[in-house]
DNA sequence: ATGCGATCGGGAAATTTTCCCGGGTGCGAT
DNA sequence: ATCGCACCCGGGAAAATTTCCCGATCGCAT
């Protein structure tokens, strides 16, 4: 492994990011781009033929998304080590790649250096998360780790759904046959234990787990 | 214009896409990279320093968004020329990246031959919108039924999707340079144009129309 | 020149959010 | 039985935000 180059399989939809992993790691000795994929089928089937040391893939492709992909070739070829090359910050996103067999994630905005180091880690052997991720993901284990709505009593949880919803303050206390102002007083609870601070932030949490529609 | 080489300014939070950009054009003759920046900030003290021919620039960036350095870059030298160079595919974000002073929008999607042939027509002087672009516009006009974020002005756009990404009111002020009571009110026209109440409606218009990923 | 729309924000009132509090209720443990 | 505890309910008061109304400026078009 440390004598011969590492080969690698760059998976992502814009060529202009392939080609700047390319121009990077141009200028690297010990590394070398074997191939390349604008898709996950696509990546799929190179994988085989290929036999690269790591793939590096973006999340998010349109077809088949970055994370299915990721299982397909995790499934059918174990040894496969894949770093994933991502724009989202959100820890959530370096969770489910893990989780779906990758080795490492890395972010769109890490610096040059970082990237080269993550793809000679996961070629080592190592696995590789940005410092960011890293911390962020450290204080979610540290937080006890489960379903985040799972801290809501049933009270909050059915207001959660119902601001979720779109309903005001009001409406909710009229289905409730509650005041508003207990209502006001819940969503400051909700939010609170949710580690949010807008109603945004709350829509988005119930879009993650299936609680409204679309 | 087509005896020079035409002079880039390349503007992305990313430096792989950078770096792309350059090996892209690199391989080009008559087209040359003159500076980068990975902020709107820095992009608009480097127009004033470089002069470039053409601007390429990344609308989804940290800190003040590309749209805010359009409208900042075009206010201060109005011969500026920029390509919007997105990973959005909406047809709204083109909208308001022209409306914004833009003459050219490009997804990150597109061949790299693309990217080139926009760079060249903006440097020409002509402007230049992917063909699925064109497509997306042209059906909307015709359709009639244009979507209704095109009643907002440029401003209100903006500060729509800061919004809807979960930004409070005092964050955005920040990012813009104005105060968090103008923004406010921005707001308040804003959800009264749309015809909503609530900030979960905003963020859920904003889904619907591919403003916000996720 | 004049009008118009876009942007920015102040003033003031209305409304909402937040924090702090206490009271009531059910439930399991001692 | 009664104690602790979590839950639910809401009042009071301060803080923050939203809303409505207004005037100012600026660029642009007629």
């Amino acid at each position: 492994m440390t004598l011969a180059e590492i080969t690698v399989l760059l998976v992502d939809d814009h060529a202009i990011v392939r080609a700047g992993f390319r121009r990077l790691l141009e200028q690297m000795s010990g590394i070398r781009v074997v191939a390349e994929a604008a898709s996950g089928d696509e990546a799929y089937r190179l994988f085989g033929d290929r036999q690269p040391d790591v793939v590096v893939m973006d999340l998010s492709m349109a077809g088949m998304g970055g994370l299915e992909a990721i299982r397909r070739i995790v499934g059918r070829h174990p040894m496969a080590r894949i770093l994933v090359f991502s724009m989202h910050e959100t820890a959530a996103f370096a969770q489910q790649a893990m989780r779906a067999g990758a080795c490492g994630y890395v972010t769109k905005t890490s610096a040059p250096e970082v990237l080269v180091e993550a793809v000679r880690a996961i070629a080592a052997g190592r696995s590789f998360l940005s410092a960011e991720m890293a911390q962020q993901l450290a204080m979610e284990s540290v937080a006890g780790e489960r379903d985040p709505l799972s801290v809501l009593t049933p009270r909050e949880f059915e207001i959660f759904r119902l601001l979720a919803a779109g309903k005001t303050a009001e409406q909710i206390a009229e289905v409730l046959y509650v005041s508003a102002k207990t209502v006001a007083n819940h969503a400051t609870q909700i939010k609170q234990k949710l580690g949010i601070t807008t109603a945004v932030d709350l829509h988005r949490v119930a879009l993650r787990y299936g609680l409204v529609v679309e």
